[in-house]
DNA sequence: CGTATTTGACCAGCGC
DNA sequence: GCGCTGGTCAAATACG
Protein backbone atom coordinates (compact mmCIF):
# COMPACT_ATOMS: atom_id res chain seq x y z
CA UNK A 1 0.00 0.00 0.00
CA UNK A 2 1.54 3.37 -0.89
CA UNK A 3 2.16 5.68 1.59
CA UNK A 4 0.39 8.90 1.09
CA UNK A 5 2.54 12.30 1.44
CA UNK A 6 2.65 15.52 1.94
CA UNK A 7 5.66 17.44 1.55
CA UNK A 8 5.88 19.97 4.40
CA UNK A 9 8.12 21.98 2.87
CA UNK A 10 5.87 24.33 1.14
CA UNK A 11 5.79 22.59 -2.10
CA UNK A 12 3.82 20.74 -4.31
CA UNK A 13 3.91 17.44 -2.60
CA UNK A 14 1.75 14.37 -3.93
CA UNK A 15 -0.61 13.05 -1.80
CA UNK A 16 -0.50 9.45 -3.35
CA UNK A 17 -4.00 7.16 -2.60
CA UNK A 18 -3.62 3.45 -3.12
CA UNK A 19 -6.75 2.22 -4.75
CA UNK A 20 -5.42 -1.08 -5.53
CA UNK A 21 -7.78 -0.98 -2.04
CA UNK A 22 -11.22 -0.64 -2.07
CA UNK A 23 -10.82 2.33 -0.05
CA UNK A 24 -7.60 4.18 0.88
CA UNK A 25 -8.78 4.97 4.81
CA UNK A 26 -5.59 2.94 5.94
CA UNK A 27 -3.31 5.15 4.18
CA UNK A 28 -1.96 7.40 7.00
CA UNK A 29 -2.16 11.07 5.71
CA UNK A 30 -0.38 13.94 7.27
CA UNK A 31 -0.79 17.52 6.41
CA UNK A 32 1.31 20.09 7.09
CA UNK A 33 -1.12 22.54 8.40
CA UNK A 34 -2.85 24.37 6.02
CA UNK A 35 -2.61 22.72 3.18
CA UNK A 36 -4.51 23.11 -0.04
CA UNK A 37 -6.04 20.07 -1.66
CA UNK A 38 -5.76 21.10 -5.28
CA UNK A 39 -6.98 18.33 -8.00
CA UNK A 40 -4.46 18.71 -11.03
CA UNK A 41 -6.31 15.79 -12.70
CA UNK A 42 -9.29 14.09 -13.32
CA UNK A 43 -9.88 11.07 -10.77
CA UNK A 44 -9.02 8.35 -12.17
CA UNK A 45 -9.02 5.12 -10.60
CA UNK A 46 -5.70 3.34 -11.95
CA UNK A 47 -4.61 4.98 -14.43
CA UNK A 48 -1.14 6.89 -15.30
CA UNK A 49 -1.17 9.04 -12.11
CA UNK A 50 1.05 6.98 -9.92
CA UNK A 51 1.39 3.62 -11.62
CA UNK A 52 -1.11 1.06 -11.31
CA UNK A 53 -3.97 0.92 -8.74
CA UNK A 54 -2.68 4.54 -7.36
CA UNK A 55 -4.25 8.56 -7.81
CA UNK A 56 -2.05 11.49 -7.42
CA UNK A 57 -3.37 14.28 -6.35
CA UNK A 58 -1.09 16.99 -6.30
CA UNK A 59 -1.32 18.84 -3.28
CA UNK A 60 -0.09 22.40 -2.76
CA UNK A 61 -0.10 23.65 1.00
CA UNK A 62 0.36 27.50 0.03
CA UNK A 63 -0.66 28.24 -3.50
CA UNK A 64 -0.04 31.87 -3.71
CA UNK A 65 3.31 31.27 -2.04
CA UNK A 66 5.33 33.02 -4.90
CA UNK A 67 2.85 36.16 -4.73
CA UNK A 68 4.94 38.05 -2.38
CA UNK A 69 2.04 41.31 -2.10
CA UNK A 70 -0.49 38.47 -0.59
CA UNK A 71 -1.04 39.20 3.06
CA UNK A 72 -0.90 36.26 4.82
CA UNK A 73 -4.79 36.83 5.85
CA UNK A 74 -5.88 36.96 2.63
CA UNK A 75 -3.92 33.55 1.70
CA UNK A 76 -5.32 32.38 4.94
CA UNK A 77 -8.89 33.14 3.81
CA UNK A 78 -8.35 31.90 0.23
CA UNK A 79 -6.96 28.46 1.71
CA UNK A 80 -10.08 28.23 3.23
CA UNK A 81 -11.99 28.71 0.43
CA UNK A 82 -10.01 27.05 -1.58
CA UNK A 83 -10.43 24.32 0.56
CA UNK A 84 -14.09 24.48 0.38
CA UNK A 85 -14.11 24.01 -3.16
CA UNK A 86 -11.82 21.31 -3.15
CA UNK A 87 -13.54 19.64 -0.77
CA UNK A 88 -16.54 20.04 -2.39
CA UNK A 89 -14.90 18.58 -5.53
CA UNK A 90 -13.27 15.97 -4.08
CA UNK A 91 -16.25 15.23 -2.34
CA UNK A 92 -18.43 14.79 -5.89
CA UNK A 93 -15.60 13.20 -7.67
CA UNK A 94 -14.74 10.85 -4.59
CA UNK A 95 -18.96 9.70 -5.22
CA UNK A 96 -18.01 9.25 -8.68
CA UNK A 97 -15.16 7.24 -8.15
CA UNK A 98 -16.53 5.13 -5.92
CA UNK A 99 -19.01 4.07 -7.77
CA UNK A 100 -16.71 2.96 -10.30
CA UNK A 101 -15.08 0.71 -7.69
CA UNK A 102 -15.84 -2.86 -7.31
CA UNK A 103 -16.90 -2.21 -3.80
CA UNK A 104 -18.75 0.91 -2.78
CA UNK A 105 -17.65 3.26 -0.04
CA UNK A 106 -20.38 3.98 2.10
CA UNK A 107 -21.18 7.47 3.13
CA UNK A 108 -19.31 7.82 5.94
CA UNK A 109 -15.87 6.28 4.41
CA UNK A 110 -16.37 8.97 1.79
CA UNK A 111 -17.16 11.45 4.41
CA UNK A 112 -14.18 10.14 6.60
CA UNK A 113 -11.81 10.46 3.61
CA UNK A 114 -12.72 13.89 2.65
CA UNK A 115 -12.14 15.37 6.07
CA UNK A 116 -8.88 14.56 5.62
CA UNK A 117 -7.35 17.45 4.25
CA UNK A 118 -8.99 19.89 6.42
CA UNK A 119 -8.55 17.28 9.40
CA UNK A 120 -5.61 16.14 8.85
CA UNK A 121 -6.25 12.15 10.15
CA UNK A 122 -7.64 10.97 12.80
CA UNK A 123 -9.40 7.57 12.91
CA UNK A 124 -7.76 6.17 9.44
CA UNK A 125 -4.15 6.78 11.73
CA UNK A 126 -5.91 4.71 14.53
CA UNK A 127 -7.28 2.33 12.11
CA UNK A 128 -3.36 2.13 10.80
CA UNK A 129 -2.31 2.29 14.02
CA UNK A 130 -3.76 -0.72 15.31
CA UNK A 131 -3.04 -3.17 12.38
CA UNK A 132 -6.54 -2.29 11.04
CA UNK A 133 -6.78 -2.73 7.14
CA UNK A 134 -10.53 -0.78 7.11
CA UNK A 135 -12.15 -2.55 3.68
CA UNK A 136 -16.01 -1.65 3.70
CA UNK A 137 -17.38 1.73 4.77
CA UNK A 138 -20.06 0.14 6.72
CA UNK A 139 -17.47 -2.17 8.81
CA UNK A 140 -15.45 1.44 8.48
CA UNK A 141 -16.52 2.74 11.90
CA UNK A 142 -16.81 -0.60 13.25
CA UNK A 143 -13.63 -1.22 12.86
CA UNK A 144 -12.18 2.05 13.95
CA UNK A 145 -13.67 1.54 17.22
CA UNK A 146 -12.75 -1.76 17.52
CA UNK A 147 -9.16 -0.51 17.22
CA UNK A 148 -9.62 2.08 19.65
CA UNK A 149 -11.18 -0.63 21.80
CA UNK A 150 -7.94 -2.56 21.15
CA UNK A 151 -4.98 0.63 21.66
CA UNK A 152 -7.24 0.90 25.07
CA UNK A 153 -6.69 -2.64 26.14
CA UNK A 154 -3.11 -2.64 24.72
CA UNK A 155 -2.17 0.47 27.15
CA UNK A 156 -4.22 -1.02 29.91
CA UNK A 157 -2.00 -4.18 29.10
CA UNK A 158 1.30 -1.65 29.17
CA UNK A 159 0.48 -0.08 32.63
CA UNK A 160 -0.13 -3.00 34.05
CA UNK A 161 3.20 -4.10 32.82
CA UNK A 162 4.45 -1.16 33.97
CA UNK A 163 3.75 -1.10 37.35
CA UNK A 164 4.97 -4.66 37.41
CA UNK A 165 8.09 -3.50 36.43
CA UNK A 166 8.19 -1.28 39.08
CA UNK A 167 7.24 -3.66 41.88
CA UNK A 168 10.38 -5.79 40.30
CA UNK A 169 12.55 -2.47 40.60
CA UNK A 170 11.75 -1.66 43.99
CA UNK A 171 11.98 -4.75 45.27
CA UNK A 172 15.62 -4.90 43.77
CA UNK A 173 16.41 -1.36 45.09
CA UNK A 174 15.25 -3.08 48.75
CA UNK A 175 17.61 -5.60 47.94
CA UNK A 176 20.70 -4.05 47.46
CA UNK A 177 20.06 -1.38 50.11
CA UNK A 178 19.79 -4.57 52.71
CA UNK A 179 22.95 -5.69 50.88
CA UNK A 180 24.62 -2.65 51.17
CA UNK A 181 23.52 -1.93 55.06
CA UNK A 182 24.57 -5.43 55.60
CA UNK A 183 28.16 -4.94 54.18
CA UNK A 184 28.29 -1.51 56.08
CA UNK A 185 27.50 -3.66 59.41
CA UNK A 186 30.41 -5.90 58.85
CA UNK A 187 32.62 -3.20 57.91
CA UNK A 188 31.99 -1.07 61.17
CA UNK A 189 32.22 -4.52 63.18
CA UNK A 190 35.36 -5.10 61.75
CA UNK A 191 36.56 -1.51 62.62
CA UNK A 192 35.61 -1.76 65.89
CA UNK A 193 37.98 -4.91 65.99
CA UNK A 194 40.89 -4.60 64.64
CA UNK A 195 42.49 -7.73 65.48
CA UNK A 196 39.59 -9.68 64.31
CA UNK A 197 40.59 -13.40 63.30
CA UNK A 198 40.90 -12.65 59.41
CA UNK A 199 43.62 -10.11 60.74
CA UNK A 200 45.61 -12.50 63.05
CA UNK A 201 45.26 -14.58 60.10
CA UNK A 202 46.73 -12.53 57.69
CA UNK A 203 49.49 -11.84 59.83
CA UNK A 204 50.08 -15.48 59.85
CA UNK A 205 50.59 -15.58 56.31
CA UNK A 206 52.86 -12.87 55.69
CA UNK A 207 53.34 -11.80 52.69
CA UNK A 208 52.07 -14.85 50.98
CA UNK A 209 49.30 -12.67 49.67
CA UNK A 210 47.75 -14.70 47.92
CA UNK A 211 44.15 -15.08 50.22
CA UNK A 212 44.76 -12.36 51.69
CA UNK A 213 43.65 -10.09 48.90
CA UNK A 214 39.52 -11.15 48.89
CA UNK A 215 39.78 -9.79 52.45
CA UNK A 216 41.71 -6.69 50.98
CA UNK A 217 38.70 -6.66 48.49
CA UNK A 218 36.34 -6.43 51.33
CA UNK A 219 38.66 -3.87 52.94
CA UNK A 220 38.40 -1.35 50.02
CA UNK A 221 38.70 1.79 51.49
CA UNK A 222 38.64 0.45 54.84
CA UNK A 223 42.04 1.80 55.94
CA UNK A 224 41.81 5.14 55.07
CA UNK A 225 38.92 4.42 57.43
CA UNK A 226 40.38 3.05 60.18
CA UNK A 227 43.56 5.64 59.83
CA UNK A 228 41.16 8.64 60.11
CA UNK A 229 40.18 7.51 63.41
CA UNK A 230 42.51 5.90 65.01
CA UNK A 231 46.53 7.28 65.46
CA UNK A 232 47.23 4.13 66.79
CA UNK A 233 48.91 1.58 64.41
CA UNK A 234 46.37 -0.15 62.27
CA UNK A 235 47.19 -3.07 60.96
CA UNK A 236 47.58 -1.65 57.07
CA UNK A 237 49.97 0.87 58.93
CA UNK A 238 51.70 -1.90 60.39
CA UNK A 239 51.91 -3.85 56.95
CA UNK A 240 52.90 -0.84 55.11
CA UNK A 241 55.83 0.21 57.32
CA UNK A 242 57.05 -3.00 58.07
CA UNK A 243 57.07 -4.12 54.85
CA UNK A 244 59.08 -1.42 52.68
CA UNK A 245 58.36 -1.66 49.59
CA UNK A 246 54.74 -2.60 49.78
CA UNK A 247 52.14 0.08 49.04
CA UNK A 248 48.87 0.10 51.51
CA UNK A 249 46.98 2.74 49.91
CA UNK A 250 44.80 3.00 52.94
CA UNK A 251 48.06 4.02 54.85
CA UNK A 252 49.62 5.81 52.02
CA UNK A 253 46.16 8.28 52.22
CA UNK A 254 46.78 8.41 56.24
CA UNK A 255 50.20 10.13 55.36
CA UNK A 256 48.69 12.26 53.10
CA UNK A 257 46.09 13.26 54.28
CA UNK A 258 46.94 13.87 57.59
CA UNK A 259 50.06 16.62 56.09
CA UNK A 260 48.05 18.15 53.12
CA UNK A 261 47.01 21.27 54.29
CA UNK A 262 49.42 21.55 56.83
CA UNK A 263 52.27 23.96 57.07
CA UNK A 264 55.22 22.34 56.20
CA UNK A 265 56.97 23.25 60.00
CA UNK A 266 53.97 21.31 61.04
CA UNK A 267 54.49 18.53 58.90
CA UNK A 268 57.99 18.11 60.04
CA UNK A 269 56.78 17.87 63.34
CA UNK A 270 53.69 15.39 62.66
CA UNK A 271 54.57 12.48 64.79
CA UNK A 272 52.14 10.22 62.96
CA UNK A 273 53.90 10.76 59.72
CA UNK A 274 57.38 10.85 59.91
CA UNK A 275 60.18 11.03 56.83
CA UNK A 276 61.06 7.84 57.24
CA UNK A 277 57.38 6.67 57.24
CA UNK A 278 56.90 8.56 54.31
CA UNK A 279 59.75 6.98 52.52
CA UNK A 280 58.44 3.58 52.77
CA UNK A 281 55.04 4.71 51.48
CA UNK A 282 55.19 4.29 47.85
CA UNK A 283 52.85 6.76 46.52
CA UNK A 284 50.96 5.43 43.22
CA UNK A 285 49.26 6.58 40.86
CA UNK A 286 45.55 6.00 39.30
CA UNK A 287 45.20 8.25 36.41
CA UNK A 288 41.84 8.38 34.49
CA UNK A 289 42.46 8.90 30.80
CA UNK A 290 39.22 10.02 28.54
CA UNK A 291 38.26 12.35 25.80
CA UNK A 292 37.02 15.48 26.68
CA UNK A 293 36.75 18.92 25.30
CA UNK A 294 36.23 20.37 28.55
CA UNK A 295 39.13 21.85 30.81
CA UNK A 296 38.34 18.74 33.35
CA UNK A 297 36.23 15.81 33.32
CA UNK A 298 32.75 15.94 35.01
CA UNK A 299 33.47 13.84 38.15
CA UNK A 300 31.02 15.07 40.79
CA UNK A 301 33.22 17.06 42.29
CA UNK A 302 33.69 20.58 42.88
CA UNK A 303 37.08 21.63 42.19
CA UNK A 304 39.53 24.35 42.83
CA UNK A 305 42.25 25.47 40.70
CA UNK A 306 45.66 26.38 43.27
CA UNK A 307 48.34 26.19 40.83
CA UNK A 308 49.49 25.17 36.79
CA UNK A 309 52.92 24.06 35.47
CA UNK A 310 54.31 23.29 31.98
CA UNK A 311 55.62 19.47 32.54
CA UNK A 312 58.67 18.86 31.08
CA UNK A 313 58.13 16.76 27.56
CA UNK A 314 54.37 18.13 27.24
CA UNK A 315 53.79 22.06 26.16
CA UNK A 316 50.24 21.05 27.82
CA UNK A 317 50.09 22.77 30.79
CA UNK A 318 49.27 20.49 34.16
CA UNK A 319 46.57 22.26 36.14
CA UNK A 320 46.13 21.13 40.03
CA UNK A 321 42.89 21.36 41.76
CA UNK A 322 41.98 21.07 45.28
CA UNK A 323 38.63 19.40 46.26
CA UNK A 324 36.33 22.37 47.60
CA UNK A 325 33.04 20.45 48.23
CA UNK A 326 34.16 19.85 52.18
CA UNK A 327 36.58 22.69 54.04
CA UNK A 328 40.20 20.93 54.41
CA UNK A 329 38.82 17.59 52.14
CA UNK A 330 42.59 17.02 51.17
CA UNK A 331 41.59 15.32 47.53
CA UNK A 332 43.66 16.88 44.77
CA UNK A 333 43.42 15.64 41.29
CA UNK A 334 45.90 17.12 38.60
CA UNK A 335 44.50 17.11 34.68
CA UNK A 336 46.64 17.80 31.92
CA UNK A 337 46.11 16.85 28.11
CA UNK A 338 48.07 14.03 26.11
CA UNK A 339 50.88 15.09 24.03
CA UNK A 340 50.26 13.06 21.39
CA UNK A 341 46.15 13.66 21.43
CA UNK A 342 45.13 16.59 22.93
CA UNK A 343 41.46 15.89 23.09
CA UNK A 344 42.45 13.03 25.85
CA UNK A 345 42.43 14.42 29.19
CA UNK A 346 44.62 12.43 32.00
CA UNK A 347 42.89 13.38 35.09
CA UNK A 348 45.10 11.72 38.26
CA UNK A 349 43.10 11.76 41.75
CA UNK A 350 44.80 11.86 44.98
CA UNK A 351 43.92 11.30 48.82
CA UNK A 352 40.65 10.87 50.53
CA UNK A 353 37.65 13.00 50.63
CA UNK A 354 36.47 13.86 54.05
CA UNK A 355 33.05 14.33 53.03
CA UNK A 356 29.77 12.41 51.30
CA UNK A 357 30.21 12.70 47.54
CA UNK A 358 27.74 12.29 45.03
CA UNK A 359 27.25 9.31 43.21
CA UNK A 360 29.06 10.02 40.14
CA UNK A 361 32.16 10.74 42.42
CA UNK A 362 31.90 8.05 44.45
CA UNK A 363 31.58 5.65 41.25
CA UNK A 364 35.20 7.26 40.15
CA UNK A 365 36.68 7.06 43.64
CA UNK A 366 35.66 3.47 44.36
CA UNK A 367 36.68 2.63 41.35
CA UNK A 368 40.13 3.97 41.71
CA UNK A 369 40.41 3.09 45.19
CA UNK A 370 39.51 -0.24 44.37
CA UNK A 371 42.30 -0.63 41.83
CA UNK A 372 44.80 1.19 43.65
CA UNK A 373 43.48 -0.48 47.26
CA UNK A 374 44.11 -3.85 45.80
CA UNK A 375 47.54 -2.91 44.04
CA UNK A 376 49.14 -2.46 46.70
CA UNK A 377 46.95 -4.08 49.17
CA UNK A 378 49.00 -7.42 48.63
CA UNK A 379 51.94 -8.64 50.77
CA UNK A 380 54.10 -6.99 48.42
CA UNK A 381 54.13 -4.94 45.57
CA UNK A 382 54.18 -7.96 43.28
CA UNK A 383 53.01 -9.03 40.13
CA UNK A 384 50.97 -10.24 42.01
CA UNK A 385 49.52 -7.24 43.22
CA UNK A 386 49.25 -5.55 40.15
CA UNK A 387 47.44 -8.01 38.66
CA UNK A 388 44.91 -8.12 41.50
CA UNK A 389 44.10 -4.92 41.22
CA UNK A 390 44.20 -4.90 37.88
CA UNK A 391 41.78 -7.32 37.79
CA UNK A 392 40.03 -5.12 40.45
CA UNK A 393 40.31 -2.47 38.13
CA UNK A 394 38.42 -3.93 35.32
CA UNK A 395 35.93 -5.27 37.80
CA UNK A 396 34.78 -1.81 39.25
CA UNK A 397 35.18 -0.25 35.91
CA UNK A 398 33.55 -2.10 33.51
CA UNK A 399 33.32 0.21 31.17
CA UNK A 400 33.52 -2.21 27.84
CA UNK A 401 35.95 0.46 26.40
CA UNK A 402 38.06 0.59 29.54
CA UNK A 403 41.27 -0.41 29.55
CA UNK A 404 43.48 -0.68 32.76
CA UNK A 405 46.98 -0.29 32.61
CA UNK A 406 49.30 -0.96 35.36
CA UNK A 407 52.80 0.53 35.15
CA UNK A 408 55.05 -1.38 37.72
CA UNK A 409 58.60 0.88 36.49
CA UNK A 410 60.24 3.28 38.70
CA UNK A 411 59.27 5.56 40.34
CA UNK A 412 55.89 5.12 41.15
CA UNK A 413 53.29 2.05 40.25
CA UNK A 414 50.56 3.80 37.83
CA UNK A 415 46.80 2.14 37.20
CA UNK A 416 45.13 4.12 34.64
CA UNK A 417 42.46 3.85 33.62
CA UNK A 418 41.67 4.33 29.74
CA UNK A 419 38.29 5.29 28.52
CA UNK A 420 39.01 6.27 25.34
CA UNK A 421 39.50 3.17 23.22
CA UNK A 422 38.37 -0.37 23.24
CA UNK A 423 40.37 -3.41 24.36
CA UNK A 424 42.87 -4.14 21.79
CA UNK A 425 44.45 -7.86 22.32
CA UNK A 426 47.46 -6.64 20.33
CA UNK A 427 47.98 -3.93 22.88
CA UNK A 428 49.39 -6.25 25.01
CA UNK A 429 52.07 -6.82 22.37
CA UNK A 430 52.82 -3.29 22.56
CA UNK A 431 53.26 -2.92 26.26
CA UNK A 432 56.35 -1.07 27.03
CA UNK A 433 58.84 -3.04 29.02
CA UNK A 434 57.75 -2.74 33.03
CA UNK A 435 54.32 -2.53 32.29
CA UNK A 436 51.20 -5.04 32.66
CA UNK A 437 48.75 -4.10 30.49
CA UNK A 438 45.14 -6.24 30.83
CA UNK A 439 42.52 -5.51 28.64
CA UNK A 440 39.24 -5.51 29.67
CA UNK A 441 36.86 -7.97 29.07
CA UNK A 442 33.28 -6.69 28.27
CA UNK A 443 31.33 -5.97 31.45
CA UNK A 444 28.47 -4.84 29.87
CA UNK A 445 26.12 -7.35 31.07
CA UNK A 446 25.99 -6.30 34.59
CA UNK A 447 22.47 -5.32 34.98
CA UNK A 448 21.29 -1.95 35.47
CA UNK A 449 21.60 -0.22 38.97
CA UNK A 450 19.09 1.25 40.68
CA UNK A 451 19.39 4.19 42.89
CA UNK A 452 22.30 4.03 44.64
CA UNK A 453 21.91 3.26 48.09
CA UNK A 454 22.89 6.07 50.80
CA UNK A 455 23.99 3.63 53.40
CA UNK A 456 26.33 1.62 50.90
CA UNK A 457 27.27 4.94 49.10
CA UNK A 458 28.59 6.54 52.42
CA UNK A 459 30.59 3.63 53.34
CA UNK A 460 32.04 3.87 49.97
CA UNK A 461 32.85 7.78 50.58
CA UNK A 462 34.48 6.89 53.58
CA UNK A 463 36.40 4.19 52.20
CA UNK A 464 37.10 5.71 48.77
CA UNK A 465 40.26 6.55 48.33
CA UNK A 466 42.11 8.03 45.56
CA UNK A 467 46.07 7.81 45.01
CA UNK A 468 47.83 9.27 41.83
CA UNK A 469 50.19 11.45 40.25
CA UNK A 470 49.65 12.91 36.59
CA UNK A 471 51.68 10.22 34.41
CA UNK A 472 54.60 11.75 32.81
CA UNK A 473 53.66 12.98 28.90
CA UNK A 474 56.42 10.20 28.05
CA UNK A 475 54.60 7.08 29.83
CA UNK A 476 51.67 8.14 28.62
CA UNK A 477 53.05 8.37 25.03
CA UNK A 478 54.00 5.03 25.28
CA UNK A 479 51.47 3.42 27.09
CA UNK A 480 48.81 4.18 24.62
CA UNK A 481 50.45 5.06 21.38
CA UNK A 482 47.90 4.56 19.22
CA UNK A 483 44.59 6.15 20.84
CA UNK A 484 41.64 5.83 18.80
CA UNK A 485 38.19 6.42 19.30
CA UNK A 486 35.66 3.56 18.90
CA UNK A 487 32.04 4.09 17.43
CA UNK A 488 30.51 2.37 20.87
CA UNK A 489 32.25 4.24 22.78
CA UNK A 490 30.46 6.90 25.06
CA UNK A 491 29.91 10.18 23.11
CA UNK A 492 31.26 12.13 26.49
CA UNK A 493 33.11 11.35 30.06
CA UNK A 494 29.70 11.86 31.82
CA UNK A 495 28.20 8.96 29.86
CA UNK A 496 31.47 6.74 30.69
CA UNK A 497 31.16 7.73 34.19
CA UNK A 498 27.96 7.07 34.49
CA UNK A 499 28.46 3.41 32.81
CA UNK A 500 30.91 2.79 35.54
CA UNK A 501 28.44 4.27 38.16
CA UNK A 502 25.88 1.85 36.66
CA UNK A 503 27.65 -0.86 36.52
CA UNK A 504 29.93 -0.73 39.63
CA UNK A 505 26.47 -0.44 41.67
CA UNK A 506 24.77 -2.74 39.49
CA UNK A 507 25.65 -6.29 40.95
CA UNK A 508 24.74 -7.02 44.04
CA UNK A 509 26.54 -10.01 43.92
CA UNK A 510 29.45 -7.74 42.82
CA UNK A 511 31.70 -8.39 45.90
CA UNK A 512 31.23 -12.50 46.05
CA UNK A 513 32.05 -12.31 42.23
CA UNK A 514 35.15 -10.13 42.71
CA UNK A 515 36.35 -12.63 45.40
CA UNK A 516 36.19 -15.21 43.61
CA UNK A 517 37.88 -14.22 40.32
CA UNK A 518 40.60 -12.61 42.70
CA UNK A 519 41.16 -16.00 44.38
CA UNK A 520 41.18 -17.64 41.18
CA UNK A 521 43.86 -15.20 39.78
CA UNK A 522 46.06 -15.92 43.13
CA UNK A 523 45.72 -19.05 43.15
CA UNK A 524 47.81 -19.05 39.93
CA UNK A 525 50.37 -16.53 40.94
CA UNK A 526 51.00 -16.29 44.18
CA UNK A 527 54.67 -15.93 42.95
CA UNK A 528 56.54 -13.09 45.60
CA UNK A 529 58.22 -10.66 43.40
CA UNK A 530 60.05 -7.57 44.81
CA UNK A 531 59.85 -4.08 43.76
CA UNK A 532 63.41 -4.41 42.14
CA UNK A 533 61.60 -7.34 39.98
CA UNK A 534 59.03 -4.80 38.91
CA UNK A 535 61.38 -3.31 36.81
CA UNK A 536 62.38 -6.02 35.08
CA UNK A 537 58.89 -7.32 34.45
CA UNK A 538 58.87 -6.82 30.46
CA UNK A 539 54.94 -7.84 29.87
CA UNK A 540 52.60 -9.55 31.28
CA UNK A 541 49.40 -10.03 30.32
CA UNK A 542 46.10 -11.52 31.47
CA UNK A 543 42.94 -11.14 29.86
CA UNK A 544 40.10 -12.59 32.47
CA UNK A 545 37.72 -14.55 31.14
CA UNK A 546 34.21 -13.80 32.89
C1' DC B 1 32.69 42.42 47.63
C1' DG B 2 33.37 37.60 47.71
C1' DT B 3 35.07 33.90 45.10
C1' DA B 4 37.75 31.73 41.62
C1' DT B 5 41.66 31.83 38.60
C1' DT B 6 46.22 33.16 37.17
C1' DT B 7 50.98 33.29 37.73
C1' DG B 8 55.45 34.10 39.60
C1' DA B 9 58.04 32.62 43.54
C1' DC B 10 59.41 29.27 46.73
C1' DC B 11 60.55 24.70 48.35
C1' DA B 12 61.73 19.76 48.23
C1' DG B 13 63.37 15.82 45.89
C1' DC B 14 66.39 13.89 42.78
C1' DG B 15 70.22 13.19 39.62
C1' DC B 16 74.72 14.44 38.20
C1' DG C 1 76.78 21.41 45.80
C1' DC C 2 74.27 22.67 41.89
C1' DG C 3 70.73 22.56 38.62
C1' DC C 4 66.46 20.67 37.08
C1' DT C 5 61.80 19.46 37.83
C1' DG C 6 57.44 18.94 40.08
C1' DG C 7 54.34 20.60 43.51
C1' DT C 8 52.50 24.23 46.31
C1' DC C 9 51.77 28.89 48.00
C1' DA C 10 50.03 33.37 47.84
C1' DA C 11 49.54 37.88 45.87
C1' DA C 12 47.47 39.79 41.91
C1' DT C 13 43.83 39.67 38.86
C1' DA C 14 39.39 38.48 36.87
C1' DC C 15 34.69 37.63 37.30
C1' DG C 16 29.88 37.47 38.80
Amino acid sequence: MTQSYMDSSGGIGVLTLDTSAPLFLASSLSFGGGGVLKRKQPMDSGGDHGGAGSIEFPISLNPRRDAETATVANEALTSKRLVADEVDFFSAERKKQTKKDTIAASPVATDLDLKVPSLGIKKEDLAIQTGLHLRNGDTAMESVDDGVAAMQAELARMNEENQKLRRMLSEVNSSYNALGMHLATLMQQRNRTPQAPEESIDAKKGDQGGARVPRQFLDLGRDADVDEHSNSSTASLERSSSTPGNVEVGSMGYSLHKNEGKPREALESTPTATAEQESTMRRTRVSVRARSEAPTITDGCQWRKYGQKIAKGNPCPRAYYRCTMATGCPVRKQVQRCVDDRSILITTYEGTHNHPLPPAAMAMASATSAAASTLFSGSTSSADGLMNSNFLSRAVLPCSSSVATISASAPFPTVTLDLTRSPDPLQSQRTPAGELRFPFPALGALPQPPSLPPVFGQTLVNQSTFSGLQMSSGMAAAQFPHPKPQATLPSSLEETVSAATAAITADPNFTAVLAAAIKSIIGGNDRAVNSSEDDDVAKKSYSLQQ
